[in-house]
DNA sequence: GTGCTTATCGTCAGAGAGACGACTATCATC
DNA sequence: GATGATAGTCGTCTCTCTGACGATAAGCAC
């Protein structure tokens, strides 16, 4: 069974990749960045890097995140066993609001790096709409790209991805897509305070559906501990002034919010 | 940012643990083995080990399956969307029904492993009641042991798993806990024919919970594509002769088998 | 047969969701 | 200032599903 033999292993690289999901006018977007040396040079890719030594994968996916988007983390407590295996990690950017760190799955085929053998560790993380995508400094060599048209819902499939980033990007959305059904977590994608229409949307951005607004107000405001009103009011969405409100304590939603059936 | 640069990698080992689960006399158990060196020297651990510098992660934990119970593997089509993330595994062993297997997460805390730098990619496969635990031949370096035991539900906590295998074990047994809720993965405890009465025991076993005999039997009947009648009888429970039932296609429970609070 | 066990069907009240009507409050424009 | 457009918020009705639980069926041990 020779089980852990220290003596001699087989060496891995291990990096860590990272779905970064944000809501940008009306659609759900992943941040992508452009290669600059081979393999696949010049095709877009997720961001991620090598593993330190001395750090956890967790850590180093909060620092990749950090030096991609200017976002810093700090732990988010008390989600050990609603939040799922791997703690969710809260993110708080210097003028913008928290956003969610999760580790998504690992991806580890053999061939998946022509040239060496890298098991990476995906992470999944939910922001709100970041004000200047300053990735690296380099604006050309980063984006935010429509999550619909990467993973093959759009007529124009448009360029694949490098490596195997296009199924960890279909995986994250689908995580991210089925975990606002029954958590929380789509308040990660709004800013600090937000109306209950601004939420809406998010979850008709991601889910790319239609919600009744009546149905929808009812379903939020009357789950206990999911929505808190700050007693502010904002016109910004136009029509009537709507309340607005910060994320309550609750990190499961019980009964779930129903994605509609197509 | 230097993402990366082949030419000088921080070398990990990487290995896959396994959380076998099965239900036996009504209770949730998870195969353990015994460590018979240090680090950890004869405390309990998950089975587990390397993975091979030409095999990727599904592909070891299979092995490291068969190995360690003699379930041997083939892939389960048409499970990709709804499977998660990481497509589920169907095993089949020789005198067995099938089981399950798929990816949970991954542990790489830079001190999990004192020896070295480890990084661990954990699955959860679930499996019938296996008549005999014959764990590579030597049946007291194994074990099936009560899981509400080892994971701080009951009085006796017991001893502690080698290395962070516990909290490994904790989120194995709270996933298959929360899956059952909406696939039809419980069936995966079962033997290929069943019978509703030992199906809900499954999930009486899995949660902790008594459930009502008639509502789930109205339940699980009522949701098409979960039960499908093989036309035979059985009577090995005792009582009134039950109706024997197979897998259906179904993967998804929609609506979900609703777990108790409490 | 009697009693015990488990399986299976039925009934009823309450919670929650989908469909949708109605009213409110602001802004842009005439 | 009146008018219309836009968005927010409250209610109502119906249907489905669940939880609680009564009732009956069909085996086995004695």
């Amino acid at each position: 069974m020779s089980r852990y033999d220290p003596s001699a292993f087989p060496p891995f690289a291990v990096t860590v990749d990272l779905v970064v999901l944000t809501v940008r006018e009306h659609a759900l977007c992943a941040l992508l960045v452009r290669r600059g040396e081979p393999p696949f040079q010049g095709y877009w890719a997720l961001p991620g890097g090598f593993v330190r030594p001395d750090e956890g994968l967790a850590e180093a996916a909060s620092r990749e995140l950090s030096e991609e988007t200017g976002l810093r983390a700090h732990p988010m407590p008390g989600q050990g066993a609603a939040g799922g295996p791997v703690d969710g990690v809260h993110l708080v950017g210097a003028h913008t609001a928290g956003a969610h760190l999760e580790q998504l799955a690992t991806y580890g085929h053999p061939q998946r790096d022509p040239r060496m053998r890298v098991v990476s560790v995906a992470h999944l993380a939910l922001a709100p709409d970041l004000p200047t995508p300053r990735p690296g400094g380099d604006a050309s060599s980063a984006r935010w790209a429509p999550a619909g048209e990467l993973i093959g819902q759009s007529p124009a499939d448009g360029v694949p991805l490098a490596f195997d980033h296009g199924k960890i990007l279909a995986d994250g959305v689908e995580r991210a897509r089925s975990k606002i059904e029954y958590s929380s977590l789509a308040t990660a994608f709004c800013p600090p305070e937000f109306t209950v229409g601004e939420l809406r949307q998010v979850y008709e951005a991601v889910w790319g559906v239609a919600l009744d607004p009546r149905n929808f107000h009812r379903k939020v405001t009357g789950t206990p501990g999911f929505l808190v009103p700050t007693g502010g009011t904002t016109t910004r969405q136009g029509g009537r002034p709507a309340q607005l409100f910060k994320p309550g304590g609750a990190t499961v939603l019980n009964p779930p919010m129903l994605r509609p059936e197509s």
